[in-house]
DNA sequence: AGAAATAAGTCAAGACAATTGACTTAATTG
DNA sequence: CAATTAAGTCAATTGTCTTGACTTATTTCT
């Protein structure tokens, strides 16, 4: 009847939504715990041991998971436990910064298996996507050297890039990379690889790489923020990635704060100050240069008598944000990573010392209010590729509901 | 085997979690756009018609929708459209405020059925209990004589009180409830009433109010910042409240910031300056008192020369704030709602403008940036009704999980 | 040493809910 | 008035989980 204004509704299910959810829970628990037996399985999950034997007779067939020794554990039958074999799945991870281009291989549980970097041209997509095309395919033939059944295994590509995404650009600003933005970079990277691609920002990617295989894994409400050229967060939120209406969640770099001793009036963006382009830029760095973090790591050593300045700069308004994050998101904990030095990470979370009073002051606490995740220049290549994983395996809503599609009859 | 560790898992499903799911699918999708057809709910929902025909045939004689008559709408044998039947489920919903207490009775499609009011002793629970479920017990007896079969129908007992939950309360804080927070509120009441109880703060309640009847009706991703005595956010992330680790998600009233004018590291809570407990300090109005909003609507209207000062500064935080969550929830909309008067609402809206520059200037908005929801003393107690229709009725993934229970064999 | 208890896991039948494809009904179009 | 289109039903089928009895393997008790 109504053909003028769309009908809006939320999707059914049906028995494949069913079994779907079942593995994906299975998986994810095998992931959290380790190894599990059948018996184990089906209290964890409330479902029966039938129900269960099936499942895992199934994923033990799809190469998925692997049987190990029985075990004698009290009275009763020996119990056999299962746990995730690592070579079940692939996925291909793809990092575009603003100076270079990083690919990596995962397998299932997260282990790097390859990886790859190149520098990007200037010229922005015209010129970059042979590079980049040029990374992946490479990528793909060292993980296949490795890995023989790979090619048949890999479930995706994911895709990083700093955003936010959608937003109109004035200018050649260069906190933004304008012309990838608007590029239809998922439609080229799936026709080029033929695979599966999903884009997310630069810290989503790093929270992604942080619940798979980091801080954040088993943890199903946590705050990751990303410091690394700008500034972001990932929102693990009931054990999801939180997206938001366009995508643009957690662009936190993009918060309007008064800088100190400004005017009342005069608001500008935290990454000018919590970030490390802002530092770059104060201790006239080059970020395209091969040797920065060497050069940062010299400045913390002391030798540059600016980084104090920045650093209690960015100190102040880190300490706030952690403490506004805690307040709106009541996480269970909060996850300072990024591509940065480890010890320029160290030194910071060290100056936040002690922490604003929040509401994240509980007794009952069993993680830190805060903690240090990946420090590393690839943790958001890792977490790139461990999106594809996350999406194919992992439980979550979404999965269990049909795809829309004509109804035939 | 793991007896000694406890096994993390997510919870299974089964072929009722599946057609639980459909069936708020269904409702959901009337509950949108006012009146479907199977067909219309067939393409909608991805199910095909027979499945729809099974569910509605259900629903109605279970007395949740109704056909009307047929409707001829070109081709093809004219259609009939169902629509939720009012009287199909009832609520009630409990505001336990810090000086009075409201229950309200809402029907299945969010329409007031009956209130009541009255004031809270200054006891704490210890004389605080009998006063609310006197109201609770009068309050179903007006349901009862509007409409008889509301006990049969009665789903839930909602309840919203000022947060934060669990967390230590040094001394007599003004700003908490501390009696009230560590009383077994809900135990208490599923005992006095029978029915089964949720727990929301203020905010929570009133985002509950908007997603069901209000200006979120239908947004799957907003923000409603609740401007009440104190200052919350209640936040709808893919179309579920979300809470928080703890209950304790959006107590954005806790946030600390630098008054304009203070010294650097002094930071105070954001309620100090925006909320309508500052507002009562600085005219020196009691919170108490009946006339309240009579008074603030006195000194809106210039009778009060201290209320510029005052919204000045509200003002400058809540620009900040919407910004603020803006640029963090990407949501599609935020709504500005709670417990004041509307004109004074209307002022401070007014007054945000221009809001700050953020992310959410897209051109492709359908929903304005800011907007007025609900402002209205009973708005968190309708919220609290909202909440166990909102339960039973929205899809929502914990939904379709199974329960955990023993097995059996 | 042998019987009882306990727990893991399997087997086969059954229940439940969505799907399929053919069919009926009732309107518009030409 | 025949062809077309669309809503909705009927009856058989399929896929998935559940049920309850059973088998197997180990520890504990007498």
């Amino acid at each position: 009847m109504n053909d003028l204004r769309p009908i809006r509704a939320k999707s059914g299910t049906n028995q494949e939504g069913t079994s779907a959810h079942n593995r994906r829970v299975m998986i994810d628990a095998l992931r959290l715990n380790g190894q599990l037996s059948r018996a184990d399985l089906a209290r964890a999950t409330a479902l029966t041991k039938q129900t269960v034997s099936n499942i895992i007779e199934d994923l033990e067939r799809d190469g998925l998971v692997q049987s190990l020794t029985a075990v004698r554990n009290g009275r009763g039958q020996p119990s056999t436990p299962y746990r995730l074999v690592a070579e079940g799945a692939f996925a291909i991870g793809l990092q575009i910064d603003r100076h270079a281009t990083r690919t990596i291989a995962v397998d299932l549980v997260g282990t790097v298996l390859a990886r790859a970097e190149a520098n990007l041209p200037a010229g922005g997509p015209a010129t970059g996507v042979k590079t980049i095309l040029d990374l992946i395919e490479k990528t793909r033939r060292d993980l296949a050297s490795i890995a023989p059944q790979s090619e048949q295994r890999l479930v995706g590509l994911g895709a990083a890039m700093p955003g936010p995404f959608g937003v109109e650009v004035d200018g050649d600003d260069p906190w933004m990379m304008a012309a990838w933005q608007n590029f239809p970079l998922l439609e080229t990277l799936a026709a080029g690889t033929g695979l599966d691609v999903a884009l997310q920002n630069d810290s989503a990617a790093a929270a992604t790489a942080e619940r798979l295989v980091g801080a954040a894994h088993g943890v199903d409400q946590a705050i990751c923020i990303y410091l690394g050229y700008g500034l972001g967060a990932g929102l693990i939120l009931n054990g999801e990635l939180y997206r938001g209406a366009n995508g643009n969640a957690g662009e936190i770099g993009m918060i309007l704060s008064r800088p100190r001793g400004a005017a009342e009036h005069e608001r500008t963006p935290l990454e000018y100050r919590a970030s490390i382009a802002s530092l770059c830029k104060l201790l006239e760095l080059d970020p395209a240069d091969p040797e920065l973090y060497a050069r940062i790591d010299a400045a913390v050593a002391g030798e540059d008598i600016r980084l104090p300045g920045w650093l209690d700069a960015a100190v102040y308004e880190l300490r706030a944000v952690v403490q506004a994050l805690e307040t709106v998101f009541d996480p269970q904990t909060v996850i300072l990573c990024g591509g940065l030095p480890p010890g320029l990470a160290r030194l910071i979370v060290d100056a936040m010392q002690p922490l604003l009073a929040s509401l994240a002051d509980r007794r009952d606490r069993s993680l830190p209010r805060l903690q240090v995740g990946f420090t590393d220049p690839w943790a958001v290549a890792i977490g790139a590729a461990a999106e594809p994983i996350s999406r194919t395996f992992d439980p979550r809503f979404s999965a269990i509901l049909k795809t829309r599609s004509a109804d035939a009859s």
